[in-house]
DNA sequence: TTGAAAGCGTTACCAT
DNA sequence: ATGGTAACGCTTTCAA
């Protein structure tokens, strides 16, 4: 691999020249200056990267913790969102798939300008590690005390309420509510929103209105289903807090012979792209998970360039889709 | 950021034999080593990747090239077979997302080990540049005349062949393929299958039954069933070359008023996840994506492990499925 | 068994 | 305007 000295034997300067050159740091006679590109254009020389971040310079690249269980449409949403950022500002992304022990280390060690969290509470030991080696990072879809980090996410106490109103301006009283896992912040805001919307239109909450996923598949829809099949009396429609709950739970209520929406509505979230294309087209809420997935690389890269972002929390904004699977009871 | 010399400093031995016991290389006194052990701990130091890929080593990351225009479901699951190989051999994976120039540098400027292609027929100076680097590289769904690059692929020839054999068994003769882009490798062995089953029937595939598709997208889907509706007579039957097709031509022929399959027999390609659940559960052919990425990223790292491949390139079986998307005519 | 010195490719600081 | 030296954190080679 050619480098630095190699360029600067055959432009006949020294290599301090050469890296002046590269980055533009002025201070070299023009006809210096052809020299060495000359000299780089010929030898197809391109600058390594690791010796650059290994003078704590950057790498151009930035760090995303993966977890499971995130259903195809989030993630390549998300993806496409962050490959924009990335691509307009020349970043690579490093993924890494460990397990949840020493999540950051791996980032760390190569020295990645910055982290983009999501979907996840940092533990108080990642955010200490986070303050100590003070490297930018957004977390979205969540919040976060530490002034070191930028929380990008949208509006889902909004976005609940809005599912769950549109059920009760339909007319709708006995209006279920599946509750997704507790440690995850956008589910709680979604359930929030639900609980805000029935208080406010004086509808109790029975407990029998709520119904807890483990996680947001559409296998744990269609468990919601066989619970709700055992009962006496069905609700008369369920905001569902993915869109993956909301299929499965349709799917499997369909197979029972229960018609969707004329037996039961039934509403989703995250308005995924197969949401329009199903057997019965799903009403959803809009979750803008490519723009936040761009903003938020935007922002990591404004933080790495020490231009700190105007506001540390930024809330994006929702909105409800009505399709064909609610309607009056 | 802690390094050797620090925990060597509290080790009261040299920085080397702290890199000895980091890599296990013996020759160091076991009361040495505990110490050491321990002063790692109390630190909490980790090795710098960066250091040691300066060496050229390894840096235990590879690289994957992620050209647009592909469905959820294809990236999510390729993401999910090779995030399973690199968590077994705690590899990361760097993304890097620039236009189609130099696509190559950013990896090789940041010492990658290894590199994914998928998709994508290596140009003739990647392959120079791959050969003259000397790195591993994996090819997936397509083929390359490289000796040093492993390709993996799925026997799409077959599917094509089973997909049109199955509208054939049928009953169906006037059957349609909307044929994929011509720089899709997978996508032309797909059209090869339809043509090899269609004649093996003694079937002549007149022009008007070749549909050209410019990428995999329903709205590609939607296009052709435009053009199919401006016809006399349409075909009975159409192999699409992806589910996503196949999902934007039912679709837009259901708003026209044409049954699927009671009018016409539609079958895609992947047997993606939202298959099952459409309007009209979509007759397709099971593409192992996930597994042909799992192994890619296996054999991938196993080549760097300086294990050659056993084989150089490796064919994955494919598999009708079965829905309610075909009907005889 | 341990350590010293050199080198990987780059940039920062100081000198000329 | 240009260059020398040191430093980044590590591994390798040779020497003790």
């Amino acid at each position: 691999m050619v480098n630095q000295s190699d360029v600067a034997r055959l432009a006949n300067v020294s290599f301090i020249t050469v890296s002046r050159v590269i980055n533009n740091k002025g201070n070299v006679k023009e006809v210096t200056r052809k020299r060495v590109l000359d000299a780089i254009e010929e030898l197809g020389y391109h600058p390594s990267s690791l010796g650059r971040a290994l003078n704590s310079n950057s790498i151009n690249t930035i760090g995303m913790h993966l977890r499971g269980n995130l259903s195809n449409d989030f993630v390549h949403s998300l993806l496409t969102g962050i490959e924009a950022g990335c691509k307009q500002h020349n970043y690579s992304l490093l993924l890494h798939f460990g397990d949840e022990s020493n999540t950051l280390q791996p980032y760390f060690e190569r020295k990645v300008d910055g982290l983009i969290f999501f979907l996840t509470e940092l533990t108080t030991e990642e955010i200490r590690l986070i303050e100590k080696n003070d490297i930018p990072c957004v977390l979205l879809w969540d919040q976060c005390e530490s002034k070191v980090v930028s929380c990008l996410f949208s509006d889902d106490v909004k976005g609940g309420f809005l599912a769950t109103e549109h059920l009760i301006t339909l007319g709708h009283t006995r209006i279920a509510h599946t509750v997704g896992p507790t440690d995850n912040a956008s589910a709680r805001r979604r359930h929030q929103g639900y609980i805000t919307a029935m208080q406010s239109h004086k509808l109790t909450v029975a407990d029998d209105l709520l119904l807890p996923v483990p996680h947001f598949s559409q296998e744990a829809g269609r468990q919601v289903a066989r619970e709700l099949l055992q009962r006496h009396q069905l609700p008369s429609a369920v905001f569902c807090v993915s869109d993956l709950i909301a299929f499965g739970l349709m799917d499997a209520l369909r197979e029972a012979g229960i018609r969707v929406p004329e037996d039961i509505s039934i509403i989703g979230y995250d308005n995924s792209h197969t949401t329009a294309h199903v057997y019965c087209p799903l009403t959803s809420v809009y979750n803008p998970v490519k723009e936040i997935g761009h903003a938020g690389a935007e922002t990591l890269i404004q933080h790495i360039h020490n231009e700190p972002p105007t506001e540390s929390n930024r809330i994006f904004d929702v909105e409800l889709i009505v399709r064909k699977s609610t309607a009056s009871p």
